[in-house]
DNA sequence: TAAACTATTTATAAAGATTATAATGTAATA
DNA sequence: TATTACATTATAATCTTTATAAATAGTTTA
């Protein structure tokens, strides 16, 4: 079992949540995921090991996590939210084409928070980025 | 009529679409708001007006809007896309609490972009960014 | 101008994602 | 064990957006 999952299922115990097998199966799949799967890819994935599981199950467990701070909730302009368990900063480059998401580590913007925050007179708490382009594989073969 | 009113209208008619006057009264109200109204909110604004219109009519106009490039429609975490004419280079900041979107000007990040693309290898196009935080309105009043 | 064609609107249905509800099941506690 | 609280399931409901088909209006062409 990776040191992540111990350590959520740590903050699941402190937060006194209870371990429940969908529960931990949910939280697996999102950890050793490496993309960043909806509630749906979520469900289908367990479809297998529980074919009783509710959608809804799904959902309840993603907002708990994420009250928790467990997963981030991402919403891009397509229709479903996507689930991110890595909680370190980072930010997202994703493909126009095929949808790829791609973990991409920067200095966090922190001048641009209290720039706002001059400008606006708003208490900055947080801010999102995104960057979007054409990924390696659905970049057009260049002819000679 | 504003000028920018007057610059749309040549848009449009240059991208060969017709002004019709359900179309002109959504670009007219877009233009007109501060805010960066939903397509339901548009919808609900020119029912006086038009009580007859369909919101399909909305949701098409605003997407021909969008693909001449005549508005932006931007997606956050809550259910519905907002829509912003302004197709300035602008950031937003917006309020946690109250869900008031400021416009909030910052020299664009440009190096972001080309550092995703080295370190991703993607053909980066463009990116979005957002600042979070409470606004004014929203800040809890300090006791003394 | 009349006919033909095209774009647009309307009304409605359908799709898709998410949330709410109620009933059932399961674990924790006294 | 009885009680309570939490979770899951199944299902319905909600909400946003898109699709469809019919009706309408505008444009073009003969």
């Amino acid at each position: 079992m990776s040191d992540q999952l111990h350590e959520a299922l740590e903050m699941l115990r402190e937060s006194g949540v209870r371990i429940t097998p969908q529960r931990h199966a949910v939280l697996e799949f999102l950890i050793q995921s490496e993309k960043h799967p909806t509630a749906d890819d979520i469900y289908k994935a367990l479809e297998g090991k529980f074919p009783n599981m509710s959608v809804a199950t799904v959902y309840n467990n993603l907002r708990v996590f994420r009250e928790i701070g467990l997963v981030r909730e991402l919403t891009y302009g397509d229709s479903s939210s996507r689930f991110d368990c890595n909680t370190s900063d980072h930010y997202h480059v994703i493909c126009d084409k095929c949808g790829k998401i791609v973990d991409f580590h920067y200095p966090s913007l922190e001048e641009v928070e209290s720039i706002a925050e001059q400008i606006t007179g708003f208490d900055v708490s947080h801010h999102r980025m995104e960057v979007y382009g054409t990924c390696d594989s659905c970049k057009p073969v260049t002819s000679h």
